[in-house]
RNA sequence: GCGGACGUGGUGAAAUUGGUAGACACGCCAGACUUAGGAUCUGGUGGCUUUGCUGUGAGAGUUCGAGUCUCUCCGUCCGCACCA
């Protein structure tokens, strides 16, 4: 790699006494020279170029929060950038992007505390984090850096909007949401964590109110199917199947009143053992029935009470409460029998059809329920004690008409065939997920380009008017009405209807934060495009991301909402591809070193800062790849950190002993195994392990007198992802006028990296008894006569017979006696 | 309850996927050196009754051979949770 034309004329020993004048490693003054340079030199710009295989790599961008910079960050940050640089070292065009998720309620309530307009502190943070990211020396092309709050790009997640408005998955619905009484902001319910606000912490309650609505639900067998073909970290994807809960039944109606009560159940053959059935206390039946119940105020007074309970309340506990709607049966269409109807709050008004065919002898629920108000149960599946618990395996029909004597899976398909015939049921497929509420009662966000005239209903603004930028406001308070701040910009909220052109109203809501990550990704493939969100060249050069890395607690919600929006736009025709991410990956958390999480209140927050400003961004960088195994948590440790900090200073001494000579033999064997693992190590995301060869590599050469000046060379490639300043600048010093970053990544030779001389395990019965020294390639025999000069294998072996002997080449051998 | 991950020294962890358990670090112990530096260097460091034995949460099984595979327990972490 090295040859004596890059050494700008002066010798080797004048570059050497030159830079011996400085003995101890100065991260200070590397790190800020060469991060000086490759952004001067655009180091890490990017364009399309077709000669060349594309690399996309991507991590999720940070909210610009006031804190800055979490050491979690740069673990996830740091791991792509290692890939990023050696897939550019290794020929690949690398897109290797970075941006702003800038709209939040943060800004918002720092700007209701403060009086200071959220863009003006937005804009602020973005510049901290920029100078933060930089200092780490991430290989971002920043000419690609965008900001999801700059009317530049929300012009088109708000055109995105309109797209799923004309093609009717962007709908508005009065419907009772989840309502954060602090934040005073309707949730979706990805953002309810147990009962609660995932940003406050608040109880979440409910509350009926008008709100934009994405029909995600339409995709949601898609959602699933197509992760069949991606690259998923398993965790990955059991979460969002999970999540999107597909489960497969029928809907069957049961005659009510003058109705039908219609019901969702994965258990249509279990159809003979329905003793009652549970509406939602939501359910439209109870209020248009109410009048000819029997016990009106007792229905009523469950129904209040239902209502006032947080959603905490209501799944917190398990005990079975509800009331009998008395003087109307409903009919089970199965055996014509009359049965009671009741209303309770274990049957929710969100999942299937929000009522359900009790079956208390086979689903433990309705068991519960059936002692409580003491219902029959009635057996219908052979097997276990009825008398104790519901019976909720397979089993042969009985008491079950033309069921009897089938198993579960026989009686489904006939029951469901018989629903069908008669026409009260059809097969039918449930999903866990509902659909998205868009809606927002805040400021610091998309505004949503709708307005509402009297005559022609919600109409999109037209395309022309975007983007449709915020208005002024004095005031960010939002109120306990779930009105948006918005409300009060009288001159901005009264417009005229594109469609008649009389008074329309525009829409006050915003959308909510996921709206602008949910295709951020695309718009990083061409980010200044005034006219498309991203032209079809660079989507068709760019798309997919290769690698995206990412923290799990985006799977449910970041993750899941950018699917859809990628396969609605793909639906559309504006995307090449129906999935955004070939491959998926996640990293564990950073705790505080007492195994805590690192928070504000506790006090235990590390400040990448201070650990940059004390060991440098290299040792930062390093340690965080070396902290542990990359998909687990993992303590912060600064005595660990020490240790890091020890290596890479050893490597800055190590340039010390270099000499223009050849390597010996061994000294390529150690070289070429640590090319071998670290390529490989890095590939497979082991970056602890890398790291460790790339120590005994260099433990390796602290043990030489003199250093080859190849096997240094190589250290630096090897070395320069995860130490780029360090490692650029000992390329310097060694007499290179060209960046380290651009340099071939190094090809390890196996037949090289080869041990000559190997160590055999002896085991006696398997049991570890000694080792020996062979050469490579020794046959069976000569390792069987070696073994058995071992003073120890003698003794084990004495007045035995070897009855059987294992040989695993180059490994062990086996004597069985 | 359902789904997922996991359990290895004083600590963080390795283990070529069934083949020498503890690589690489931290810490600790002993020594050297000094331009006293967040020092650095050298050697040692699983346990034990140390010619050797034993050891990967516990117990069984498969195998010539198990940290790794199978089963049963025990324990930890994460996600979802009255989803019909």
């Amino acid at each position: 790699m090295t040859n004596s034309a890059h050494f700008n004329g002066k010798n080797w020993d004048d570059w050497k006494s030159e830079w011996a004048l400085e003995e101890r490693y100065n991260f200070r003054t590397i790190e800020e020279k060469w991060q000086k340079i490759w952004d001067e030199e655009k180091a890490y710009k990017v364009e399309i170029d077709k000669n060349k295989q594309k690399f996309y790599a991507l991590v999720e961008f940070p909210y610009p929060s006031g804190a800055g910079l979490h050491v979690g960050h740069p673990r996830s940050y740091t791991a792509l950038d290692v890939i990023a640089r050696k897939k550019r070292m290794q020929g690949f065009n690398v897109l290797y992007p970075m941006g702003f998720d800038a709209f939040g309620l943060p800004a918002e309530n720092y700007a209701i505390k403060t009086g200071v307009h959220p863009a003006v502190s937005t804009q602020a943070n973005i510049k901290n984090f920029t100078r933060q990211l930089k200092s780490l020396g991430f290989s971002f092309d920043w000419d690609r850096c965008i900001d999801t709050s700059s009317p530049e790009y929300y012009k088109w997640t708000q055109w995105m909007f309109i797209k799923l408005f004309e093609k009717g998955l962007a709908y508005k619905s009065k419907m009772a949401i989840n309502w954060c009484p602090r934040c005073k902001v309707g949730l979706a319910n990805e953002e309810v964590v147990n009962g609660c606000c995932e940003r406050c912490g608040e109880q979440v309650v409910r509350k009926n109110k008008e709100q934009w609505m994405v029909a995600i639900t339409k995709y949601a067998d898609r959602l699933i199917n197509d992760l069949d073909g991606l690259d998923f970290i398993d965790r990955v994807k059991s979460q969002q199947i999970n999540w999107i809960g597909r489960s497969e039944g029928a809907e069957l109606d049961f005659k009510f009143g003058e109705d039908k009560l219609t019901v969702f159940t994965t258990r249509p053959d279990t159809a003979f053992g329905v003793t009652y059935m549970v509406m939602a206390p939501e359910h439209p039946f109870v209020r248009k029935y109410m009048d000819k119940f029997e016990n009106p105020q007792e229905v009523q007074a469950y129904v209040d009470a239902t209502a006032k309970k947080s959603d905490l309340q209501r799944t917190q506990s398990t005990e079975k409460t509800g009331v009998e709607l008395k003087g109307i049966k409903a009919i089970n269409p199965f055996n014509g029998k009359e049965i009671p109807v009741f209303i309770s709050d274990y049957v929710l008004t969100g999942y299937g059809t929000g009522a359900i065919m009790a079956v208390p002898a086979h689903d433990q629920r309705d068991y519960d329920f059936a002692k409580v108000f003491n219902l029959p149960i009635i057996q219908v599946l052979a097997g276990g004690d009825i008398s104790e618990k519901a019976w909720e395996e397979d089993g042969e029909h009985i008491n079950s008409g033309f069921l009897n004597g089938m198993n579960k899976e026989e009686a489904m398909r006939k029951a469901i065939d018989f629903a069908e015939e008669n026409g009260f049921g059809h097969a039918k497929v449930n999903f866990k997920l509902r659909d998205w509420v868009f809606s927002r009662q805040r400021y610091w966000g998309e505004p949503i380009p709708m307005v509402y005239c009297e005559h022609c209903g919600w109409q999109p603004i037209p395309e022309s008017e975007l983007p449709l930028t915020l208005p002024q406001v004095d005031d960010y308070r939002p109120n306990d009405e779930g009105d948006s701040p918005l409300a009060k910009a009288t001159d901005w909220v009264n417009t005229t209807c594109p469609k008649c052109g009389g008074h329309a109203r525009r829409e006050t809501d915003v959308m909510p934060n996921w709206a602008g990550s949910s295709w951020y990704f695309l718009r990083y493939c061409d980010p200044h495009n005034s006219k498309e969100f991203a032209s079809k060249e660079a989507l068709d050069y760019w798309m997919n991301v290769d690698w995206y890395n990412g923290g799990m607690e985006h799977t449910t919600l970041h993750l899941l909402y950018s699917r859809f929006w990628h396969k609605f736009l793909y639906d559309c025709g504006y995307v090449p591809t129906k999935e955004p991410y070939n491959r998926r990956t996640s990293h564990g958390m950073i705790l505080a070193s007492n195994g805590e999480k690192m928070s504000k209140s506790r006090g235990n927050v590390i400040n990448p800062d201070e650990i940059v400003e004390s060991y440098g961004a290299d040792t930062f960088r390093l340690y965080e790849m070396f902290i542990g195994p990359f998909d687990q948590v993992a303590m912060w440790s600064e005595e660990s950190l020490m240790g890091v900090y020890r290596f890479v200073g050893k490597v800055y001494s190590l340039f010390a002993k270099i000499k223009n000579i050849e390597p010996s033999a061994d000294d390529l064997r150690a070289m070429h195994k640590a090319i071998l693992e670290v390529t490989e190590r890095i590939d497979q995301m082991k970056f602890n392990t890398a790291v460790s060869s790339l120590m005994t590599y260099v433990n390796y050469m602290a043990n030489l007198k003199e250093i080859p000046q190849e096997m240094y060379s190589t250290l630096l490639h090897l070395l320069c992802p995860f130490t780029p300043h360090l490692c650029e600048e000992m390329w310097a010093r060694m007499g290179h006028e060209d960046l380290l970053i651009t340099q071939p990544w190094p090809k390890g030779d196996a037949k090289l990296a080869e041990d000559n001389v190997v160590t055999y395990a002896v085991q006696i019965c398997g049991k570890m008894r000694g080792t020996i020294d062979m050469p490579k390639g020794a046959s069976q025999d000569e390792v069987k006569a070696k073994a058995l000069t071992l003073d120890n294998v003698k003794r084990q072996l004495e007045g035995k017979e070897i009855r059987k002997v294992i040989v695993v080449p180059n490994r062990l051998i086996n004597l069985v006696a």
